[in-house]
DNA sequence: GACATTGGAGAGTAGCACTGTCCAATAATG
DNA sequence: CATTATTGGACAGTGCTACTCTCCAATGTC
């Protein structure tokens, strides 16, 4: 298949594939003379996963290219797998600034919480947890201790639930995961608003 | 307080509350001459809000302006209250296009699992869910029947949190459920990645 | 009275994700 | 074999967003 066929396979205009070949996003053809090359199923679902990831989980090009970096250099020990897993999805998503004196609260409140829970406490984590609560804070919202426990016992829930997809095999269990999260995040969010729209009537009344 | 008051106490340079002040973001200030205004606290709230939607909740400034229309203009009954909240919610995000004829797969899958929950059957809502699973499965992410139905668990766990914080007075509760539900849903996605290192750590050893 | 600040308006900027145009080399077609 | 179409490659241009800069006369402050 040449270009042409994989943008009509793919949907994707061929002056956006040749955007995203100069990128990097997508590997070149094999080469079959200097002004032809030819792309496989590989490149085709290479493709579908970049547009999903910046259509449906609003990753920056930037971003995508760190999620796919780690996928195509997947460690070798399923140990060091999830961590390298979780490494590409917060790499993926923004740093955020260290914050300054007044996050300090917030900080302590994130670490509590991550205590209670036996969660770990890595600091790119419990700084982004903490910058959320301050945003939160400071916009007026209240986030009581309670609210913020029902939440972390939520998210428990569906972390078990996200480890029951991972296949055995690393690659796949890597993709699987990294993917799989960064897939279903907006998701999640979609299934909050229908529970909310149905919880809301049973206590208001229809 | 002047405009560099303001911008002192917000941390936000002048030039952008003037931006914000043009794309009517904020409110003017109580003129006291023809090329003088003072801002209140309510400014100052204000500005915290719009920050905090466009940093913390990735909210563009359009989707900012819908949310602040909203929250200026409640609906006088508690009835219409959730469903302008949730109205306001769906305009704040993106609309996503109709979908074609192979996103029936999808919508089916997202109509059986509303139905399954009793959720309301906002078709916007199930579009959004149907477009979400059509992208995970063209990105070749497996998401099954149980796993669905899992998440679709604890977004009802965290639906029934979120209205243990709604307040009775009318345009308090439609503050905190819409600034709240946008301003928490980073922090509900970061709760999950805390949550699936932990889980992942306890599958596959330290 | 000297100097700084203000509100208002418009133009300019930076970054992102494409999109359009051009080219010589090659492939497909009659 | 001549003609037409397509390709890879490079680069400039586009549309959008969220600012940021510059300018101005009017006003405030010291």
């Amino acid at each position: 298949m040449r270009i042409s066929g994989l943008a009509a396979t793919t949907g994707v205009a061929v002056a956006t594939l040749k955007y995203y070949l100069r990128e990097g996003l997508l590997p070149p053809g094999t080469a079959t003379s200097r002004t032809q090359a030819t792309y496989d199923e590989a490149h085709v679902s290479r493709v579908r996963l970049v547009r999903a990831l910046t259509e449906s989980a609003g990753l920056s090009l930037g971003a995508v290219r760190e999620v796919l970096a780690a996928l195509d250099d997947p460690p070798p020990s399923r140990h060091d797998l999830l961590g390298a897993a979780h490494h590409a999805l917060v790499a993926a998503e923004g740093r955020g600034r260290p914050g300054g004196d007044e996050q300090d609260t917030a900080r302590r409140r994130a670490r509590e919480l991550v205590a209670e829970r036996g969660w770990c406490d890595d600091p790119l984590l419990v700084d982004r947890l903490a910058e959320q609560l301050r945003a939160a804070d400071a916009a007026g919202v209240v986030v009581s201790d309670d609210y913020l426990r029902s939440l972390a016992a939520a998210a428990d829930l569906v972390a078990a639930a996200d480890l029951t997809t991972v296949q055995l095999e690393p690659a796949a269990a890597l993709r699987q995961v990294v993917v799989g999260t960064l897939l279903t995040d907006p998701l999640v969010l979609t299934l909050r608003r229908m529970a909310q729209v149905r919880a809301s009537q049973e206590v208001f009344g229809a």
